[in-house]
DNA sequence: GCAATTGATGTAATAACATTACATGGCAAT
DNA sequence: ATTGCCATGTAATGTTATTACATCAATTGC
């Protein structure tokens, strides 16, 4: 999936993202971008469906929020699984990849018969400032 | 963790929970407890607290809904991952546990010195009916 | 050039999920 | 009886996400 130009909406949003520190809220973002034009969360929530898409920016289900990727690469993305320690003190959210981890799920759930189209693995807990 | 004696409350939203075929929201548990005489979201998420807190019942991130354990035993979730199927055809939801993923995991955090409290994982697709 | 299509955008309203604040009731310990 | 504790009841509000509909701009095919 190459990832096409980004039209002004999805830009603002991924500035947004990649120059906070930790993850936001999609009303959060809209806070954020009130000041370049942004009036509706429809406007954020489209803008985060098409980075989503691209691989730019990461959903963080526990936690309602978004985070701009920290991959060097895409290529990690095309197959793997992304997981995250999120910190309950500050707040930092820390992305990683790990194969045994991706070979030994995709060996489960094929013995369930079941076929994965995302896996979402979050870790909350405290970092190591924070313990 | 000893699991103490059921409220009310707590039983009629373990009940709806257990009769379940699928994950429910806890809107839609509100809404089978009506004629229970619940009357307002509160007396849904206290219960839920409680039963999250014994761990009678899982939250699955993904889907803001809440599961049943379905654990034989308690012992599983003491020091365990807990992980889950969910397909996005039927709505079947299917808890396991593996300790080489615990294991995994455990390493990886270690290494970020993280101290983990909850681990999340939920892996969405297609069940071998929905295929 | 011009209609038709497509994709992005703007705006308003509403739905779905969750918490805060405050009042009440039951029950056990003193 | 008073106190403390916990479960409960009720209302209001806060937070997250979607639906519906209108508009705009770029592209395509004629
Ligand atoms: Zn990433
Ligand atoms: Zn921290
Ligand atoms: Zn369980
Ligand atoms: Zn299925």
């Amino acid at each position: 999936m190459a990832t096409p130009q980004l039209t002004k909406n999805q830009s603002l949003v991924m500035g947004a993202l990649a120059h906070s520190e930790g993850p936001m809220s999609a009303y959060t973002i809209l806070d954020k971008l009130r000041d370049q034009g942004f009036r509706a969360p429809l406007q954020v929530y489209r803008a985060l469906d098409k980075l989503l898409e691209y691989g730019l920016v990461h959903r963080l289900e526990s936690l309602n929020a978004f985070v701009a990727c920290t991959c060097p690469d895409d290529h990690e993305h095309d197959r793997g699984v992304t997981a995250f320690t999120i910190c309950e003190g500050c707040g930092q959210v820390t992305e990683f990849h790990d194969e045994a981890i991706e070979e030994r799920l995709s060996t489960l759930v094929r013995g369930q018969n079941f076929k994965t189209e995302k896996t979402t693995i979050e870790i909350r807990g405290h970092c190591s400032s924070c313990a």
